[in-house]
DNA sequence: ATCCCATACGTTATAGCATAACACAATTCA
DNA sequence: TGAATTGTGTTATGCTATAACGTATGGGAT
């Protein structure tokens, strides 16, 4: 039985804590933030931390916010694989909104397309204030 | 005469030192690397050099590649200030080439408009092999 | 000119993010 | 069983960024 595409079976003891970390919260996490929720479970060493999140940003679990230097866990809704998601991070509540807005995807595309670049990432993340925040 | 828009006049000592070296290459310098281009100019500490490429962003004259934690001259033709600019960035030669995609802008603005959410910044770095590249 | 205020400066120290390198353990598969 | 791969734990280190302090400078306003 070969992998087809998820892996998130069998995920190793670190990957599996780390995964947990990030999934109870709703918002990032920076990967010492994570460790220092793990250190009770025997997480010790950034390293530790860093190759969890390697991986799981590899199988698609996690997504690394680059504009904050954190890591989210995925909530794309079906599971597929998606490099090409976006991301709207609230500078009042912190919250992170993730989504897929597929002509904006294929904008990018037709961009890279157009320019002869060949895409390998693409990171869209967009700061501002969220429709909650904005009652306040 | 009140300053309309560019501030690209009076810039201090170690703004000026600061935009002379992303001036003068054509790809992206870390904080550090410019700090060391400048220690013989008398720039000697990390905050001369964040201060100055804080102010040269505010200014729309650097931009921050989130991506590599790194700083680029803006090379848009017109010159006005843009918050709205992609990147694409080259993995194999480091050339970054900015990009002001028009119906790119459109699409980020009405997702935003979309969702509600109050878009104060984008940050669009898109990475892959630049067509120079591909030939080998 | 003098005072005030805002901005910039220089410096030291420290915080926060990430990886190199090494030795060892567990797993997979031939 | 043995080899190859992947994961682990640890130490040390490097890179990125800011806090906090005191001083200097320059442009109004009086
Ligand atoms: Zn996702
Ligand atoms: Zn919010
Ligand atoms: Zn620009
Ligand atoms: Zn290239």
């Amino acid at each position: 039985m070969s992998e087809s595409v998820g892996s998130t079976n069998h995920l190793t003891r670190n990957q599996l804590l780390v995964m947990g970390e990030l999934s109870k919260v709703d918002g990032p996490l920076s990967a010492y933030e994570i460790l220092d929720q793990l250190r009770d479970h025997g997480v010790r060493s950034p390293p530790q931390v860093y190759r969890a999140l390697d991986k799981l940003v590899e199988f698609g679990l996690v997504h690394k916010l680059e504009s904050l230097n954190a890591f989210v866990a995925c909530r794309h809704p079906g599971g597929e694989p998606h490099e090409k998601t976006a991301f709207m991070i609230c500078e009042n509540c912190g919250q992170v909104f993730e989504i897929t807005d597929d002509s904006l995807t294929k904008r990018v595309a037709a961009l890279a397309r157009d320019t002869q670049f060949s895409l390998t990432k693409s990171t869209i993340e967009l700061r501002g204030i969220c429709r909650g925040c904005q009652a306040a």
